[in-house]
DNA sequence: CATAGTGTTCTACTACATTATAACACACGT
DNA sequence: ACGTGTGTTATAATGTAGTAGAACACTATG
């Protein structure tokens, strides 16, 4: 499931990438699978078909999907990730909330904690 | 160590906020702590002094921060993460890198695991 | 070859983060 | 009372994300 929150400071653009990096790595979408068309997202997101457009843009230029002129948007690779890391990762959510970290501060201590790359 | 990155894309304003919040629940600034001049953190992280302000203003409407004019910012309040939960973020940190995520995908599965609030 | 479904490009406009610069206001030690 | 260090406010200029709307181009199907 593919949403954009228009409260964040993150922009949609972006935001739009990243979810359907996350749907490809949760195994939701598969390689060869076919994104609905982009004025159908746009729609559904509630933001512009420009908008949409660049966000997959990004996503061809890095590999993750495939572009065909009159035909559409595709998944061209996909890694799924272990299932385990995902119960850990909720597990890990939960204690945080419990200490009083939110959302934001939540990303920024992952950020602290990632080094290199 | 507070430190923006001009890259992201989220805003400088968010980053600066933020980060101090990290340095207090890390602990590494405490209850009474006073803050460097505005100036000086806007040298330091190379962005503009309204940038700075802006940022901590943020920070005192949540009550994070106490600001007296004239003598300068200081943490109002501090609870600290235990040590414990840290260390299970690094070691999920290093768990999702082997799996070939990057920064910004590592977040947005946080974030799908994060439900509510 | 006509049509419907798709992606592509362009231009104009708006909103907002950030910068730059300056002037103003409070606190404290001398 | 002054000067230095601090926060505060205001204005103008710039850059980028996002929107809106339209026209264009490719693909497949009948």
């Amino acid at each position: 499931m593919i949403v954009v929150d228009r409260r964040s400071v993150i922009p949609v653009q972006k935001q739009i990438a990243l979810q359907v990096k996350k749907e490809i790595i949760l195994g939701k979408l598969r390689e060869g699978d076919k994104l609905p068309p982009v004025r159908e997202l746009a729609q559904r997101l509630g933001v512009n078909v420009n908008t949409v457009l660049r966000a997959l843009d990004d996503l061809v230029h890095e590999g993750v999907l495939d572009v065909q002129h009159g035909k559409g948007y595709f998944v061209s690779k996909s890694e799924i990730l272990p299932k385990e890391l995902i119960e850990e990762l909720e597990g890990i959510a939960e204690k945080l909330k419990s200490s009083g970290v939110d959302r934001s501060l939540a990303m920024v201590l992952l950020m602290e904690v990632w080094k290199g790359e």
